[in-house]
DNA sequence: AAACACATGTAAGCCGTTACATGATTCG
DNA sequence: CGAATCATGTAACGGCTTACATGTGTTT
């Protein structure tokens, strides 16, 4: 107790960040593509869209959150904010899309999820606002989805049946194994009954 | 910016703490209710049987981690720590489970888990310990189990078809159940393949 | 008078990860 | 000599949640 040794060495912010962009903040960014102002929103207004809409049945978004994520989507240059004096009411800060905002926006609703756990919160964002932008293109993304579970399903599937009797595993690999196969290819069929998942044309 | 306000009010520690208890941490008290030594382990020894055994495959549990959560039981009575001085070798501190630790213990590898999310890691536990244990208690534990995830995939099958046609939904809540039934009934079906599901006697 | 809408945040804390610190000894 | 083992930790950071702060105006 008491170790009060020297600060360690130095653990600089280290430039290789991760930076990463969490689903709610992608949920921001989609907000503001998909809704129908020339001009960009205020925070509290993103909030009241969020939680009138669908969006809050896939993902939750408290009003903290919001306010952080819109500073450091701001500095992170994918959005440009600017006040707003009003005269009886809080100054309001109005964010728009920056071209880079839109871009990574662009990407990320393009690549499809590569983890069965990120199709619960990620790919149904992407869904959601897929669907406002451009059907085809959401029949795209689903179908791209799909190959990708189905080669994850694939995958396991062979390390089942190469998993070769472990010594004294007590036969946890393999429930492990069968467990994540299940549930892989439950999503599969999910995606499968997706009305996207149709081919579009009844006859060539 | 520069808002240097006084320091809020009071947000005194709070007395009504949470002390959830991880599925980490019951591993660490199912490990010592499993190894059979007459005395307590240390943390290292504790951490290379984590390692080597099937543990691994469930849950990571790295060393830093592994000390956190050794002194918070160690803090809230679940295991009394002493520490034994040795000549060449640096001081090991011996844990072993109070009658406390373990009656927390008992209790957890009774209870079935009550979300589908916690299936990956907190049943495969009970599974894995209570399997050492008790065979019979195994089966009990799997068959609890399976009702409760099947009582789950009845309520929301019921949402599902009382879900009465949402105005401007986008259908987005339908497709969530559809998710959530689909992905709970693949956990159910992984259950019934549990060697522990069979019912134990042929003819009644 | 109380509650709620507007509008934007901060504080504190949990959970968890990764990396590193210390310092002796034994093995290759 | 250098690496691994033994043994126990701390530091820094990041994700996320909950609760609360501020202050005015309108509605109940």
């Amino acid at each position: 107790m008491d170790v009060t040794r020297q600060p360690l060495r130095s653990l600089e912010p280290k430039p290789g960040r991760r930076e990463r962009i969490s689903p709610a903040e992608y949920a921001i960014l989609g907000l503001l593509v998909v809704v129908p102002e020339e001009a960009g929103m205020h925070g509290y207004d993103l909030g009241r869209r969020f939680h009138d809409g669908p969006l809050s049945e896939i993902i939750r978004l408290e009003p903290g959150m919001l306010y952080h994520y819109l500073k450091k989507l701001s500095k992170a240059g994918f959005l440009s904010t600017s006040v707003e004096h009003q005269s009886t009411r809080p100054d309001r800060q109005d964010h728009s899309l920056t071209e880079e905002g839109q871009g990574v926006f662009d990407r990320w609703l393009n690549a499809p999820v590569h983890a069965t756990r990120d199709i619960r919160l990620d790919f149904l964002l992407k869904l959601f606002f897929v669907r406002q932008i451009d059907t085809e293109w959401a029949h795209t993304l689903v179908r791209t989805q799909r190959a990708v579970i189905a080669s994850l399903v694939d995958s396991l599937t062979r390390q089942r049946e190469v998993h070769g009797d472990d010594p004294e595993d007590h036969g946890i690999r393999r429930i492990v194994l069968d467990l994540r196969v299940a549930q892989t290819e439950a999503v599969l069929g999910w995606l499968d009954a997706l009305p996207e998942a149709s081919v579009p044309s009844p006859s060539s």
